[in-house]
This record gives C-alpha cells, sequence and structure tokens, in this order.
DNA sequence: CTAATTAAGTCAAGCGAGTTGACTTAATGC
DNA sequence: GCATTAAGTCAACTCGCTTGACTTAATTAG
C-alpha cells in the first residue's frame, strides 16, 4: 500500500484481469460443489458454454483440473464432470509458537501431506530461523517424494504466528518480542526462495476452517481461536479480513470492562496461558498436551473451574462478535485438546440472547472447529494457496502481484 | 442471496465487467483527488493513455465528467485536468425515525439540493408512508427545479432507519415493531419508481462521512452514531460492510457485561434515548433538538453527569473496535447538538490504551464526525450513488443482482 | 532565436477473451 | 423409429484494452 504517486486511486483492470477472475471463479466453483461438467460452470458463472469450455481446457492443461467418466443424467448428451487434481498445487505452512514450531506440506485441495515440528528458542530469533528452515527443508524433502512435480508448483510460504504486529517496543512476554523485531519474512524469503506471507494464529485458523472446515463455503464466519492466546479470525464476504495493519481480530488485549477491578484483557481469562497458570503446568513441558487431556477426561475440579470461568467470559465473546458482525456462524477452535475443547462449548451454552438468535438460521450459532493442533500450520499453508486460486477482487486489478 | 441453482459459485466477468470497473475507477480517482488529467489517470490506474483517453470521451459524453481550462506544469504539452461533474447524478436519501422523517436530495458529489422533513406516526405504517410519499415528490420537485435532467439521472432511493432487521415479531418499541413488519421497500419502490436499498441508521451515517466526511478516501474506518439508538457502521476495505443479514454494527443491545448488574445493553446507557430518560425529556417534543443545545452549552449538571457516564461506555466501546477491527481510525457522529457531541468526545479523552496506539499513526484514533442531524439522510442518498458510480467486486461480475 | 528535450494526447492496427448462433453428438421417452 | 432434450464444438464476430508511431506544445540549453 505505497503511495509510489500522490495520487489515491484503485487500479483498472483488463482482459488479463477478467480471465484471471474467470479461471478462479471456475476453480472456486469445483472446491465447492465437487465434481462439474462444463454445463454446470456455465449455468453456475452466468458464462457462455464455449467461454467455460475454453477456461476449462487451459486449467486442464495446466494439470489443475481432470475429467472424470461421463455421466448419463437424463435426455441429452451425457456430460463429463471435472474435478481439481490435488497436486495441481502446493504451499508450505509454518506456525511459530513461543516454545514450538510446526511445518506442514499441504496440495490445492488443503490435504496434509507432509509435517514436521520442532522445538523453539523463545528469545534467539536468529537461531530459531535455522531450526525453522531446516524443519521447512525437510517437508520439502517430503513432499518432492511425493511429487514429482512438486517444487515447480509450490505457490509460496504461508507463515502464522502471534499477533498482534507492529506495535510499540515492548517486552511484554506475551508478544515474543525478540521475534517481533526480528526480520523474520526477509530472512525466509531469501532462505527459501518462496512468496512469503504473514497472518496471525488466528487468522490461520480461520483460513483453516475455510479450506477445509466449518466455514467451508460460508461467507460471513468468525472463528474464535483459543490457544496460548485468544484472537478471532474475520471471513467477511467470503474473505479474510485482516484490517488496515493485519491486527483486526486480536482482542486477546480487549479489556472485559472499562475500569475497575474486572478490566482485565480477555487473554488473562480466557487462553491456554491462563489455564496453565491456573493449573500451575509449565507451557514447556513437551507432554502438556497429554496432562490437559488427561485431566480434561478425567473431569478434573480445578480444571472444570477454569473452564466455567473461560466459558463465561467466552460466551459473552460470542454476543458481541454477534452484535457486531451479523455472521451465519461463530466457530470455536482451539489449540487445546478435543475433550477439552469439547467441553468448553457445552459450558457456554446456552449462549446470550443476541440478534443471531432470529428465526431461519441455516447455522447453528455456535459450532465447535478443528481442535487439531496442526491445524494454524494449516492454514497458513491454506493462505497462499486462496491467494492463487481463489477469487479475489485484489485478483482483477491490474498490479496484483504474483498470480500464477 | 437466494440459490437458483444448487451450484454454489461466484460469477464471471467479460469486458463489460471490465469497462464498468474501469469508469467507476476513474469517478473514484476524480472523487478523490480532484481534478486529474487523462495521463495523470492512466498513471494512477495502470491503464494505458489510449484506454484512459476512451474511458474519459466516454464519461465526458455522458456527462459525467468535464475538462478545465489547461494547466503548464513544467516541459511537454500542457495538460487538460477533468472533473466530475455534480449534476450528473442525483439520488434520493429518506430518512425514517420514530417521530420523524427527512427526506433529501442529493448530487454526484454529495452536495445537498433538497430537503424536507415531517412527522411521523410511531405505529402507523400505512399512514407513514404515504406521507413519506409526499415528502419525496416534493424534494423531486425541489430539484426538477434545479436541474432540468434530474429525472433521467436519478440513480435511486437510499432509505435509512433504525435496526436491526428482521428479528423474531416483538414489541420491544426500540425497534419500531409496526413498521418492522411493513413491506416498506416494495410500497416505497411501487410508490416512486426508483430502486429502492435499505441500510441501518448507523451504516448510513457511515456512508455519509466517507461521501463527504472524515471517511473520504479512507479504507478501514468505523463509524460509531449516537442516535436515538446507538450503532456502528463498518467500513472495511473501503465497502461498507453489512453482515449476512444486513444488522452488522448493530451494537445497540450488546449487554455491556456478561452477567449481574452491569449486564445493560449499551443502548441503555449510551444513546439520546437515554439521555430523554435520564433529563425527563420527551423525545416526541420538536423543540428537544434545541433543549439540548441550550443544557449542553450551559453545561448543565445533569446532562454532564449523564455525558461522564456514556463516555465511560463508549471510551470501551472505541477500545474493542480498535482490538476487533484494527482501522485507520473511529469517528464519532451523533444527531445530537454539535456541542454535546463535542463534549462527549472530550469526556472520553483520554482513550484506553488498544493496539491502535501504535507508532506512525496518520489519523488521530478517535474523531468528532459530522453531527448534522440531516446527515443520516444524506448516507441514504449516498448510498445508491456509491452503488452506481464506486468501484465495487460485485460492480464487475455477471449478475450484480440488486443487493440491498 | 533556434534546437533539443520533455510530456500530453491522438491515430490506427492488433490482440484476445468472451459472445453468438448454428451444428454435432448422444442420450431418453413416446 | 422419431421427436426431444441436453452437452459440447466450430467459426465468425465483437469490443475494450494495448502497442507503437506520431502530433502538439510547452520548457530549457546553447
Amino acid at each position: 500500500m505505497d503511495d509510489i504517486s500522490p495520487i489515491r486511486a484503485k487500479s483498472g483492470t483488463n482482459q488479463e484481469g477478467t480471465s484471471a477472475h474467470n479461471r478462479r471463479v471456475m476453480i472456486e466453483a469445483l472446491r465447492l460443489n465437487g465434481a462439474l461438467s462444463r454445463a454446470d460452470l456455465a449455468r453456475a458463472t452466468q458464462l457462455t458454454k464455449q467461454a467455460v469450455s475454453n477456461i476449462i481446457e487451459d486449467l486442464e492443461s495446466d494439470g489443475l483440473v481432470v475429467a472424470l467418466d461421463a455421466v448419463r443424467k437424463g435426455r441429452g448428451q451425457p456430460s463429463t464432470p471435472y474435478r481439481l487434481v490435488p497436486e495441481g498445487a502446493f504451499a508450505i505452512g509454518l506456525h511459530i509458537d513461543r516454545h514450538l514450531t510446526r511445518a506442514v506440506a499441504v496440495d490445492l485441495m488443503g490435504s496434509v501431506l507432509a509435517r514436521a515440528e520442532a522445538n523453539l528458542p523463545f528469545d534467539e530469533p536468529s537461531k530459531g530461523v535455522e531450526i525453522i528452515l531446516e524443519l521447512i527443508a525437510g517437508v520439502r524433502r517430503d513432499l518432492a517424494g511425493i511429487s514429482a512435480q512438486s517444487e515447480k508448483r509450490l505457490v509460496g510460504l504461508g507463515v502464522a504466528m502471534p499477533g498482534p504486529f507492529g506495535l510499540k517496543d515492548s517486552d511484554d512476554k506475551w508478544m515474543m518480542p525478540a521475534w517481533q523485531k526480528f526480520p523474520l519474512l526477509e530472512t525466509l524469503a531469501k532462505g527459501t526462495g518462496l512468496n512469503v506471507g504473514l497472518q496471525n494464529d488466528a487468522a490461520a485458523c480461520a483460513t483453516a476452517e475455510r479450506i477445509v472446515g466449518a466455514a467451508h463455503g460460508v461467507d460471513h464466519a468468525v472463528c474464535l481461536y483459543v490457544g496460548y492466546g485468544i484472537g478471532a479470525g474475520l471471513i467477511l464476504n467470503g474473505e479474510l479480513y485482516s484490517g488496515s495493519n493485519g491486527n483486526a481480530g486480536e482482542i486477546g488485549m480487549a479489556l472485559l470492562a472499562p475500569a475497575g477491578p474486572g478490566s482485565t484483557p480477555l487473554e488473562h481469562r480466557a487462553s491456554l496461558a491462563s489455564l496453565y497458570q491456573h493449573l500451575g503446568l509449565n507451557p514447556a513441558d513437551s507432554d502438556i498436551y497429554k496432562q490437559m487431556n488427561a485431566l480434561a477426561l478425567a473431569e478434573d475440579a480445578k480444571m472444570m473451574a477454569w473452564i466455567e470461568g473461560a466459558a463465561h467470559d467466552l460466551r459473552w465473546s460470542v454476543h458481541l462478535i454477534e452484535s457486531i458482525f451479523d455472521p451465519q456462524t461463530v466457530i470455536l477452535t482451539s489449540g487445546a485438546p478435543a475433550a477439552l475443547a469439547r467441553r468448553l462449548v457445552e459450558a457456554m451454552q446456552p449462549l446470550l440472547p443476541s440478534i443471531a438468535d432470529r428465526p431461519g438460521r441455516m447455522l447453528p450459532r455456535l459450532q465447535l472447529g478443528t481442535t487439531d493442533p496442526w491445524s494454524i500450520a494449516l492454514g497458513a499453508a491454506a493462505a497462499p494457496i486462496s491467494r492463487a486460486f481463489d477469487p479475489l477482487f485484489s485478483a482483477i486489478l491490474k498490479t496484483s502481484s504474483a498470480p500464477v
């Protein structure tokens, strides 16, 4: 968003933009509906049969779609459905957390094909980056073993890490101060030769839910992510919204009351960090996930007390989110074990009344989303895929760098 | 959003979409930058000189832009700047409130050319509609007196009224139950022969700020509107966001705490309705505006007490909005007299710390926006203008079927 | 005062993605 | 068997943006 000229204006478009958009529309339609024939696509996208035929032919020769057996359905010539080819594109996703980093390789459909994790030194990013680069290299090697074309078809590296980004220098331990200052993206771009993009962890979670989860094909959804911190990933008009500085949805530091004793950040009440503190656990313990799972399954009293408290605040967070965004659904995801997340969602019932409490709803107000701890890395990987293949406004305009 | 076919897909586009987008981009560029030459436009929009020339020629013959005197600026042939023609398009805006309705006619630049108001029976919409239709007809006559082409160039009728819309039947007096049930849009469309669109009042306020106010050219802004109720108008990525049911930003009914005695709707603490109640005023009084102005100027003790309380809650609302949206700025607008609104904004200082408290800010965190009571009607009128002339994603697609 | 330079804007041919309408292919159903 | 229905192709066409050369008109250097 740097202004080269002092004149403010949106970019124009031309036939290239048209064609890029139509390709993306086809891909999205196949992703959302499974296999479709050219005639189906023509009806769904309002394009002519001929235009669709040309585009599909193109996509087929690019190895992004493939024909299935013809199917007869009533009168007329049988139709030939096409589906996406998972191996048509790949992306690497990287999740950087306080004590741990995970890397995955995914395909066009969002299937995870390779994964690796490693511990991370909390305050030594220059060392950490070496670990990360090795991790990525390993995942790439694994991927190359699965598909010979993987390197050619790699669209980018998506990075997810806790936000918020770009604030005042601070030593707040929540914010991984050493990492905030480190030129991470540049280093990774140089070290991998890939296009690199950054999201916060909650946004990545929403991206994951959108490609292979509860938000698949939902255009207005908010994804509450309860991890070490807490954040919301916003899907508005079918696109991830990141705000003016990439910090939209960073509700962890939001105060629960304007003043007085109740005026604590949400993060201090409803996050895994607060749970660890409540239980006296050490977040750097390698088996902490197992410990929590055991406590959740045993309905440990102390944990249940924390759940009650967190649910109290989260119930209200959902109420606020519904009032502000009017989403089709709210999805709660978590880095915690599934048993814990499930109990948390149960404890949030009944939800507070809100404008979401309307007749004719199609989706539940609150759903439990993915609780796989790898889902943030998956979402990170899904971001470059989305950028390359989803129908976005920015993809139509003339300087939408790096299309594919 | 009705699915004609069971296949979910975005619409494709073609040269018409391209051309429509480029026209809109030109218009927006002229709106944001004043007068620009063809060469300027070509640089700003990344289109070729020739393409711009053709489009400008088109716009000129459509009466939307006009050439100014050539200006010399250094070497080379002098450039001929073009500017928008205010009389290039008109729209009618209608603001329906509990006891009052206002209609305005605006031009392409958002200047109000005619206005009229009338009292409205609170719970008799069928009578009310007749009053409204007459009001609109009067404004249209006035407009016709100003420009002979006004009828030909009328792009639509925008309606703003308090939300939320489409909830369960209720007798909540806040929500104007009789009006919610009445088929208002259909009746107005039939009665005026115009395209009709609906927004809630806060959204209209944001639309007004965007066309001629503090949000002019700002792509990420939240507009807090303190009227009879309270709501937020959301400008995200340069477009108004209305949520999945047009109720985004309806924070009036949001509870200030999850439970307990503090658990009241924001609307009961920070809205003009709460002020009227606090002061024992009757909102149906025709001189209530003057009364409030007098009290504000006199720094009436009771009013100052209300301001303190409202500012307390609003300060926190801004904090939450900043945490959630990461906007470039928050704009407070109000139907209250300017003196009152100014005191309210002052009382909100200092703001609570938040992620908006970052280095390198270009805009203030909180600004006082328009306090003209006609601004909602203006925003209502600006909506059809925006829909017809702003570069929107939906404008590129093939069936930009009239949504709202 | 002239010539070189710089920049705005036009001209005319070309390109290319979607459109159009007729045609082919291949099923079902009466 | 023949009419009907629908998928998909062919080939000519359209129309908005692009390309590159050209014209116009100013400033600046010598």
